[in-house]
DNA sequence: CACTTGACCTGTCCGC
DNA sequence: TGCGGACAGGTCAAGT
């Protein structure tokens, strides 16, 4: 669930809410995956630092200590970090409401800070992780050496997408674009969204997708992203933001989950359901002929 | 090598 | 009502 518009909320989120806070404690519960490094490891350079700033790459989150080590965080399908009780905001902020019902059973990671706020790991399916990397060696991990330009960096040019995504040329477009290392923080979601956006069908070959097609199916990630962000992001079951919030963009998703419902641009047309690059895919019949 | 499929998990939903 | 199986979807490993 989480891709790049749910991640960038939570770093958003994260980044007002956390940063200047000293941690108290660190512990993972039934999470193999987190803190592979030992007990000792994690305490030596996460308790007593402070959070410098939380950073984005794809789906990524960092999270900088001034002990030159960083948190690295994969939500994966059903990871949410959710920040709780903070006295500075009082009775009635948002987060009261959360105070009590965290930790519970999905609750992988617990860090505490200084000031008795905490911050929740959950993740149902513990797929996603927590580790902790000497700063300097966050670019080394090898996710980081292959993962593909970010979409909405103003950099990133049209020119650039296409060549990057002729390496794919033989698998279908939206195998290609799911892929990391073509282009940073497309999920299911988006994919399907974005697809329709451009009108091209999904299981279209890379190679059948003219130059022109490929440049509106840019523009069109970026606005469904930018859209997305400016929603909170997509709420389907699990995803919450920092504050524990869903995101609202599922309401003004064209295809995604609405098989059987009326596309957008064909009243009469209805929303089909299939399975492409093994995953459940969405379409219009009409918008989107292979 | 390029591409596709299965595994990792748990909760939910559907059909029998 | 209970139960088995399909499904959810990000990423990596294994298979074709």
């Amino acid at each position: 669930m989480p891709e790049l518009p749910e991640v960038e909320t939570v770093r958003r989120g994260l980044q007002r809410l956390i940063v200047g806070k000293t941690v108290a404690s660190a512990r993972a519960i039934d999470s193999p995956k987190s803190f592979p490094n030992s007990d000792d490891d994690v305490s030596a350079f996460l308790v007593g630092a402070t959070i410098l700033a939380v950073r984005r790459r794809a789906k990524v989150l960092l999270v900088d200590l001034s002990s030159d080590y960083t948190l690295v965080i994969h939500l994966k399908m059903t990871g949410q970090l959710v920040y709780v009780g903070d006295r500075r905001f009082g009775a009635g902020h948002p987060n009261d409401s959360l105070i009590g019902k965290l930790p519970d059973r999905s609750t992988r990671v617990v860090i505490e800070f200084t000031d008795d706020s905490h911050l929740y790991f959950n993740d149902q399916r513990k797929f996603g992780w927590v580790k902790l990397y000497p700063t300097a060696e966050v670019t080394n991990i090898d996710f980081m050496k292959r993962v593909g330009p970010e979409p909405l960096e103003n950099t990133f040019t049209s020119k650039q997408f296409i060549q990057h995504i002729r390496r794919r040329n033989g698998t279908t477009i939206k195998a290609a674009i799911l892929d990391q290392t073509v282009l940073a923080g497309v999920g299911n979601i988006y994919a399907d969204e974005s697809l329709w956006g451009a009108r091209i069908h999904p299981a279209t070959r890379v190679r059948d997708v003219s130059d022109e097609q490929l440049s509106t199916l840019l523009d069109e990630i970026k606005y469904v992203m930018n859209l997305s962000i400016e929603k909170g992001g997509s709420t389907d079951k699990n995803y919450v933001d920092a504050e524990g919030k869903r995101g609202s963009y599922i309401d003004f998703a064209r295809v995604f989950r609405r098989e059987g419902l009326a596309c957008p641009r064909h009243p009469d047309v209805l929303i089909e359901k299939s399975r492409v690059a093994g995953r459940g895919t969405h379409t219009c019949p009409v918008c989107q002929v292979q």
